[in-house]
DNA sequence: CATGTTCCCTGAGGGC
DNA sequence: TGCCCTCAGGGAACAT
């Protein structure tokens, strides 16, 4: 599932083949992803030339030098192909650049969207709006979740989901910084003491450099057409680990609730 | 406003 | 082998 270290890894790849390089051609194959892509879109971006690759929360920016910035989200099924040797079922957009290189947006479920944006928009444009701050940034620590946190009866969990609280975290990457910060996911954000939630400032920006470590490590399998991603799914201490024993030693749990699931420790997180 | 629920979509995997 | 069922979950829309 794309989070953000896995845009922000995707991101990375695709910089070296599209930065400074001019878009070729663009062909959109269908257009019913989760928003319709812009029916301009091959008209403004070919002959573009790529001036930056950026990201924002769970979007990868491509900006331009028409003025426009091309905002992809993966969303759950999403990831780009670089030079792939087949097309596949679900490839909904290529782009060829002016070296040949060649990128195709396979994504499944069309969860995922492709937006173009004017680059001096982009910061207001609708989705980002009410975005929180990004975890890795500065403006995101103990402060900013004791601020976000206080009175609420929400628990933690839901709460590090909200993109308005911080931006670009998911199921996995919350169930793992909970675990980590020793906080239970049910508990109401307004009753986890300052230390504890500082702790939990930490565990977020930990799990997602770990991630996006992982991600950077694993960059070829990105560009294999056949490569899984599988990224960070090794280090896992809870997520998908139901029934198994946690480090120390109690079951790992599960719930499902409003159709996510929720991996915790009974011993570890309280 | 805060919180909770539903829907969208397709492929993988389990049970029988 | 094949069919049916459940599950995966971000984000928008809707309900409470």
């Amino acid at each position: 599932m794309p989070e953000l270290p896995e845009v922000e890894t995707t991101v990375r790849g695709l910089a070296p083949v599209l930065a400074g390089r001019r878009i070729a051609r663009v062909v959109a194959n269908r257009s019913d992803l989760r928003r319709p892509l812009p029916p301009d879109l091959g008209q403004r971006l070919t002959g573009a030339r790529v001036t930056g690759l950026g990201r924002r929360a769970k979007y990868g920016l491509i900006h331009t030098d028409r003025g426009d910035t091309m905002v992809f989200h993966l969303g759950m099924s999403g990831r780009w192909r670089v030079d792939p040797s087949e097309a596949l079922t679900h490839d909904h957009l290529l782009i060829e650049t002016d070296e040949g290189r060649r990128l195709a947006l396979n994504d499944p479920r069309r969860f995922g969207s492709v937006d173009l944006v004017p680059t001096a928009e982009v910061e207001d444009w609708g989705p980002f709006g009410a975005l929180g701050p990004e975890p890795l940034g500065e403006s995101f620590g103990p402060g900013h979740l004791a601020a976000q946190f206080e009175g609420r009866i929400a628990p933690a969990k839901a709460l590090l989901l909200d993109q308005r609280v911080v931006a670009g975290l998911g199921n996995i990457y919350v169930c793992e910084a909970l675990h980590m910060a020793g906080i239970a996911p049910s508990r109401a954000g307004g009753r986890i003491g300052t230390k504890r939630l500082a702790l939990l400032a930490d565990s977020v920006r930990s799990v997602l450099l770990a991630a996006i470590e992982a991600g950077g490590s694993t960059l070829r399998d990105y560009a294999r057409p056949d490569g899984e991603l599988g990224y960070f799914s090794k280090q896992w201490r809870v997520y998908g680990r139901e029934g198994q024993a946690c480090g120390c030693g109690t079951v790992i749990r599960r719930r499902v609730e409003s159709g996510r699931s929720t991996f915790w420790c009974p011993k570890c997180q309280r």
